[in-house]
DNA sequence: CCGTAAGTAGGAAATTTTTCGTACGAAAAA
DNA sequence: TTTTTCGTACGAAAAATTTCCTACTTACGG
């Protein structure tokens, strides 16, 4: 199997299956096939063991995973923080529907849910913060 | 061209090229295609008019736009309001790659963007609204 | 009227994403 | 060793999304 990195070494952006395995292994840490497919069936929505492999040797092959091999066990970790993913999808989604703007994007996400109080304080608190910044 | 709507009346949840198109009439008001087309090619990217023309014409089926016609020309817009949609959009996101937070997902767009002092006032603005609500 | 320009309709093809069947290999149980 | 179990590898097919080619229609200027 061959690694296909684009040659500048930016990753791509995950689909939406990709990220749904993205999610359980920053949810679980690095996890096999096996365990990332009994989550997603449980967590998710009904998935063919045969499919969640592929997928995940697909991202492998994008360099969206990386893998150690342990004996006949494959485990599996994604190749990019969290942060790093999670800040590139919403950067797609605030281009393509929200002008550009991910300030717009947020300001939509605590319309659209109910946000507990304790997130209503931590993001109180990264507001000063990016306040803070801009102040300087 | 029939019409395919869901019994059950919800709209699906809108392709990234649907977003696309669904954005410029947002920003712009009721359009025909040729107008939307040009606004993708100057602000997104280029598009061939008869592939968004396609997409519309499927938007349309699907019931995400709605149109009038007069004489030869058609103009759109969409069905819902962009803040169903968009709200329905960010829920589908946070499922998939936040945990099914709205709050996580808002928390990191603030922290992944150039967020301006206006914005940061009107997003303190909505969470004092939020606080108030829950406060009662 | 007729011809041209500018639009829409519709189908088919190309691409991307997702799913799954089957083969194969290693480890553990018998 | 043999058999069974549990895993990965691989390829092809299916489904979803996107693109584009060609035909038809309407408006408008001569």
């Amino acid at each position: 199997m061959k690694q296909q990195h684009d040659p500048s070494g930016a990753l791509p952006e995950p689909t939406k299956s990709e990220l749904e395995i993205l999610q359980v292994l920053w949810q679980n840490g690095p996890s096999t096939v096996r365990f990332v497919n009994d989550n997603l069936n449980e967590q998710m929505r009904e998935v063919n063991y045969s499919s969640t492999l592929k997928l995940m040797q697909i991202m492998l092959d994008k360099g969206l995973l990386v893998r150690e091999i342990d004996g006949k066990n494959h485990i599996y970790h994604p190749a990019e923080q969290q942060e790093v993913t999670q800040a590139k999808v919403i950067r797609g989604l605030a281009t393509i529907a929200f002008g550009g703007s991910p300030a717009t994007l947020a300001l939509r996400a605590l319309g659209s849910g109910n946000t507990s109080a304790e997130e209503l304080e931590q993001i109180k608190l990264l507001i000063q913060q990016l306040e803070n910044q801009q102040n300087k």
